[in-house]
DNA sequence: GTCTATACACTGATAGAC
DNA sequence: GTCTATCAGTGTATAGAC
């Protein structure tokens, strides 16, 4: 009554647990030093675990790194794909401002990994941001250039437009201890995301409402 | 008639430009990898020298990091502090942001040092944040909640206004790679920077001239 | 699967010849 | 002032006992 079906791959799921405790541990320390400045044994010691047990998992630094950083681009521009070019056109970009705010909330980590990874020029990552992180956002400029010319948006440059999207939301999970220490004890709590929300729908919204003469 | 009054100190002109040569060559290799990540060999190959001969300019890592981080939040808060209380308020702001652009643009490494210091947490630069920089944003923050209350200004939440110039701004340089990806060959040259100042001029003009009821 | 021990390269910093 | 040589410590990665 027994199979061995259990086990026909030497990838098992505690191995995969195992895996997930180190990825996780790993994230914690990339994102805070970058790849050169974080050791194995910070990832091993936040993991709980031995070095050589550790790399008995990942077989190397790079092993460990690579994978955090593909998932997160992926992650990353999905609140981007979900714009809908059929949706209002205000609104749908409301949305995209909001969820990716909350993304800097939920995953500062990640956030600070990818920012890492811009900063040293994004070896072996650059092809990827030529080709499907341009060809994303290409689609996606189109759409917006078309609700400009329908005059429902704002005459404005798309790209500096995403790109200011991005710069304000990411910069509350990149830039966080400075957010904190200028907000203070008082303004700086769990409600400083709330206060960006609202002040990014209006000089998004207010900067993008078509004028009318 | 000579005198020896050209070194009463042990610090020389040329020591003072080998430090100079040192103090480039390391921010060269710092804002890209940061203080853990850089290595004095980096630096010193970048400066042309031995590692012993830059050892003896400056006698720790520590010792070459820490000016350069110094000198970089003086600067960089520079066009905040000239931010004109009696000055006409839009065009304050709007000269605000083209100043902080006009830094990214001609200062990208220095902005990614600082961008790499935030990333793993301000160790040992935290206080200043929270003091000298928190003093001076709230400063300015006054200023324009009067422009505010005077309805010279759209009324929004001016810490966050403050960090949206930053984050928009500084964005250019910390993110370059991906800006330059994303435009491609054609858009990504020299001109971005003045698409850049006309995006952000009309986003935070337009998105802070005081709606008229 | 997990540990101890270890190989071996790199890094920060110093000593001492020139 | 600058170099070669060097040291102690750390870092990545592997070997092999348990």
């Amino acid at each position: 009554m027994t199979t061995d079906a259990e086990a026909p791959r030497p990838i098992t799921r505690i191995q995969r647990e195992k895996q997930e405790v180190i990825l996780e541990a790993a994230l914690d320390v990339f994102s805070q030093f970058g790849f050169r400045g974080s050791t194995i044994d910070q990832i091993a010691e936040a993991a709980g675990m031995s070095k050589p047990n550790l790399l008995y998992y990942f077989k190397s630094k790079e092993d460990i790194h690579a994978p955090l950083l593909a998932r997160i681009l992926d992650t990353w521009l999905e609140p981007l794909r979900e714009m809908d070019p059929d949706g209002d056109p205000l609104p749908e970009i409301q949305s995209y401002i909001r969820r990716k705010l909350e993304m800097s909330r939920d995953f500062p980590r990640e956030s600070r990994l990818f920012a890492n990874e811009m900063l040293r020029g994004a070896p072996g990552f650059y092809d990827i941001l030529h080709t499907d992180l341009k060809d994303l956002v290409d689609e996606k400029v189109k759409i917006i250039k078309g609700w400009m010319a329908e005059g429902k948006v704002a005459k404005a440059d798309p790209y500096h437009l995403i790109f200011s999207i991005w710069a304000t939301t990411q910069h509350y999970a990149d830039f966080d201890i400075q957010v904190k220490a200028v907000l203070g004890r008082e303004r700086g709590g769990e409600g400083r995301f709330e206060d960006a929300a609202r002040f990014l729908d209006q000089l998004f919204l207010h900067g993008l409402s078509p004028k009318k003469r």
